[in-house]
RNA sequence: GGAUCUGUAGCUCAGUUGGUUAGAGCGCACGCUUCACACGCGUGAGGUCGAUGGUUCGAGUCCAUUCAGAUCCA
């Protein structure tokens, strides 16, 4: 069934846009464009359905809706996939080899994987991610997501290399974006520079050393540190200025321990007078508090740790006793690692150590994806201005997010805590391979130096671009790397820079300005509440600086996916579920439907009762539709506007398709909040009192035992009960439901408009009947329970007592209910005075039997 | 340290702007092979709404304090 429907949905081209709507007519989605290389999750499946549903709800309304799907392919994730999937590795200055096939089985020894040229290695790239994406469009097709596929985009594909580039040209030259030297986060493991969005804290075991500097009369000062490694690159000390305990000393100078190096004591309100002994050495760069006193106290510069982790090789030209320079010699080459276990050897031989090391647990920066503490090094990058050194702009994209509907609302706060929180502009140069070239080269002088501070730009026109095998306009290819020539930027872009265009790139910015002006801004930005600081905030500064406005208008943040303990599903865990399992299992709208019950923005445990519940639901929906097809309901059977209401007769059926449009108002009124989950439940709850009573109360009379007015009468409410509800279903049970509609009308129910009110204007009648005859059915079975017979036991006789108004109610239905019992005399009775329960007496059973 | 979310039946959750006796599904108990459906149907038991105080004629819902869990930021 599901994959006739969906050869069925892609053959009649629903999920196609039309680029002929007009703007108002459009429901334009920017989707996170998965990371292919990663691996299938069942959050996919979870976050995607959500959007999903909004999409199909969205196109029932009336909307042409634009959505595409792309994959986030380029970047430090594919090249590690690559990496462990051929086994190979990248070295830059191999030359290419257009021969070169990799290994048909990785190597087991990492030593042993080919070193291959960039060029290669990018074409490996290129090979597994489009074998990854098959993989996840599989998985979507399956799931029934109605994607435009034709719109589908790569984040390293020339349109998105074009893109990305040109925002960045336009970035430079309104002065958003600029490249300087400067301090930064760096990863000695991948080599690369690493921004504040990639940061991840974690706690780890250190131990506070302490030991003296002195001063000028030889007093001792002690200072207590977590990295005394970072001793040679001290370049000053550092107290509150209000630490009465060294306030003298401020403004004199002290000697480091083992190197001899005089350096100043200053104050400075950071310095957290609590911790350790209340002063602190300022190191060249130790971490980010140590980029603001060097900043703010305009100290010199002294980096001894280098690109690669290690102590650099020569000893500092500023440690010039022969002692110090000795004890640097010790620790020359070193990783940091090894360096620190030097340092704290060479304090306790020499008798410095002032106490034992004192054990603590605290925060360290760490690349989400290294595993080894951050460096803080000295390197030329580029930026992009985010307000984090600006505070007119960090006010200006705070006042953007506000411009954005957040669903849930408590969202928006997330995304203002971390604007807030900046400390930098966003670090957008990357060491790496496979991402998109930034666009720039840089003259050479007459000793062939860079001049970084003249950037050669590309023409528009020109991209996209390499510049590392293209030469810069205006020179030739001759020209790289000689004096008097040009040199190509060898960096590629963060991930996030491209990916923070994706409604540029999927509304085909700059290259179909028709299709741009109809999707953008765009509607709806779903995404995961993880990505907020990242993909979501970046696409706000690139939507700020280049076209003054907000890039989407909604956005939709879904919930994180836990086990069934609670716990976040994690390779590490071996928690994971794949994705196939539950598909193959309980089908795509079982799934749809757990993803679909889940609020936006709920962490959600996976929970596979609750997709059974989905499957029963979309099999009760086939089974209601047999039967009600199997009374003979046809398409000619429904109530519409300009039919004939007058056929629906009785007042137990007006009261279905009252209460049934009292459904329809609701679900409409929380699909358009993004509440799709309680459109659902509504629905879902009238779908379940419309099979357990009112079709058990029909039947009879659907047979025709009471007539054919009264036939007919059942007749017409089942259609237009079973076209609205399979129309209300239709986004969250697409399969289901578009079976369904296909036995019996033309073409896809996902073509079929949203269910109005309106559609129910003809039909009078008040929901209080099937309410009074429901419980006036749930008591007799109930009495039949307690008497302990079989349901369809005959009752001779029996009272039922109750409100006035519910037993006219109930009277006006009596044959259905006498038929639903098998009841042969119900006498109805009304009691006085305060509102009471219906209450079953004086019951009389045919047989004595007992069930 | 700052911010946000969550706490309701054994479990998973709903409960809109305060308004009768707090709901659903699962699970549990009992019963039913009923002519759409055993991938099913019926009936039932089960809750002092985390705690304390306040506002109000009235609080699961609003306010304050507090406890527990989670997340984000620093």
């Amino acid at each position: 069934m599901e994959s006739k429907l969906s050869a069925a949905w892609s053959q009649e081209q629903i999920f196609h846009f039309d680029d002929n709507a007009t703007r108002d007519e459009v429901y334009s989605i920017d989707t996170p464009p998965p990371t292919a290389s990663g691996s299938l999750h069942v959050g996919h499946m979870f976050s995607y359905t959500q959007t999903d549903v909004v999409a199909r709800y969205k196109r029932m309304r009336g909307k042409e809706v634009f959505y595409p799907l792309g994959w986030d392919d380029n970047g430090l994730p594919t090249e590690r996939r690559v990496q462990n999937y051929y086994g190979v590795r990248c070295d830059p200055a191999k030359p290419y080899d257009p021969h070169y096939a990799p290994p048909e089985k990785p190597a087991k020894n990492q030593r042993d994987w080919d070193m291959i040229s960039r060029r290669n290695f990018i074409e490996l790239c290129e090979t597994l991610t489009v074998k990854d994406e098959k993989v996840f469009e599989d998985l979507f097709t399956t799931l029934g997501l109605s994607v435009d596929w034709r719109q589908t985009y790569r984040t390293i594909d020339d349109h998105s290399r074009t893109v990305s580039q040109r925002a960045f040209v336009r970035d430079v030259r309104s002065g958003n974006a600029y490249t300087a030297e400067a301090p930064t986060l760096w990863d000695v493991t991948f080599r690369t520079a690493v921004a504040q969005a990639e940061l991840e804290a974690k706690e780890r075991p250190s131990a506070y050393y302490r030991y003296p500097f002195k001063d000028s009369a030889g007093k001792e000062v002690i200072i207590a540190t977590t990295r005394p490694e970072l001793l040679p690159s001290c370049v000053a000390l550092v107290a509150h200025p209000e630490d009465e305990r060294y306030q003298q000393l401020v403004g004199s100078t002290v000697t480091s321990p083992l190197f001899d190096v005089e350096v100043p004591v200053l104050a400075h309100p950071l310095a957290d007078p609590e911790k350790g002994s209340g002063i602190a050495m300022i190191c060249t760069f130790g971490d980010m508090t140590d980029v603001t006193w060097w900043r703010e106290l305009n100290l010199p510069t002294r980096a001894v740790i280098g690109r690669d982790g290690r102590l650099s090789g020569d000893t500092p030209q500023w440690i010039t006793t022969p002692q110090g320079r000795d004890h640097y010699q010790q620790l020359a080459g070193k990783t940091v690692h090894s360096a620190k276990e030097a340092v704290i050897d060479l304090l306790q031989t020499s008798g410095l150590m002032r106490a034992e090391p004192e054990k603590i647990t605290h925060a360290v920066h760490f690349y989400e994806k290294g595993d080894k503490p951050l460096e803080v090094v000295t390197s030329r990058q580029w930026y992009i201005r985010n307000g984090g050194r600006d505070a007119e702009r960090r006010e200006q994209l705070v006042e953007r997010g506000r411009k954005i509907t957040w669903n849930p609302s408590f969202m928006r706060s997330r995304y203002e805590n971390w604007v807030e929180g900046l400390n930098g502009d966003w670090l957008i140069s990357r060491q790496r391979f496979f991402g998109v070239p930034i666009p720039v080269w840089y003259p050479l002088n007459s000793a062939a130096e860079p001049d970084y501070d003249h950037p050669i730009l590309p023409a528009e026109d020109q991209l996209p671009v390499d510049p590392a095998s293209e030469p810069a306009p205006g020179f030739a290819e001759s020209q790289r790397g000689e004096s008097g020539g040009f040199m190509g930027e060898p960096d590629v872009f963060d991930t996030w820079a491209t990916s923070s265009l994706t409604p540029q790139i999927a509304g085909q910015w700059e290259r179909d300005s028709d299709r741009f002006q109809r999707v953008f801004p765009f509607d709806l930005r779903p995404q995961g509440h993880d990505i907020i600081r990242t993909w979501l905030f970046s696409s706000v500064v690139r939507a700020n600086s280049l076209h003054d406005t907000v890039p989407w208008t909604n956005t939709a943040i879904s919930g994180w996916i836990l086990d069934p303990d609670r716990k976040k599903m994690s390779k590490s865990k071996g928690n994971v579920v794949i994705p196939n399992e539950p598909l193959e299992q309980f089908g795509a709208d079982a799934v749809r439907y757990w993803a679909a019950s889940a609020k936006l923005g709920a962490d959600t445990a996976y929970e596979i009762s609750q997709m059974k519940i989905g499957r029963r639901l979309a099999i009760k929906l086939l089974n209601a539709s047999k039967f009600a097809f199997g009374m003979g309901v046809t398409e000619e059977h429904v109530i519409a506007p300009g039919s004939d209401p007058t056929i629906i007769t009785e007042p137990l059926d007006q009261a279905l398709l009252a209460k049934l449009r009292s459904v329809i108002e609701q679900a409409t009124e929380h699909f358009d909040n993004y509440d799709y989950a309680r459109a659902l439940s509504v629905s879902e709850s009238f779908f379940w009192s419309f099979t357990d009573d009112y079709v058990e109360l029909v039947k009879d009379r659907a047979y025709g035992a009471q007539g054919e007015p009264a036939q007919a009468s059942v007749r017409a409410t089942l259609a237009t009960a079973l076209d609205k509800l399979l129309r209300l279903f239709a986004p969250v049970l697409p399969f289901a439901t578009d079976e369904v509609w296909r036995w019996w009308r033309h073409g896809s129910v996902h073509a079929a408009s949203w269910p109005e009110p309106s559609e129910l204007d003809a039909v009078a009648g008040s929901p209080a009947v099937l309410d009074a005859v429901a419980a006036g059915l749930t008591s007799l079975r109930r009495a039949k329970a307690e008497a302990n017979v079989k349901q369809r036991t005959e009752i001779l006789s029996a009272r039922i007592s109750g409100p006035q108004q519910e037993m006219d109610s109930v009277r006006s239905a009596l044959q259905d209910l006498q038929a639903a019992t098998k009841s042969q005399v119900l006498e109805l009775e009304s009691t006085e005075g305060a509102p009471q329960e219906i209450v079953v007496s004086e019951l009389a059973l045919a047989e004595a039997a007992t069930a």
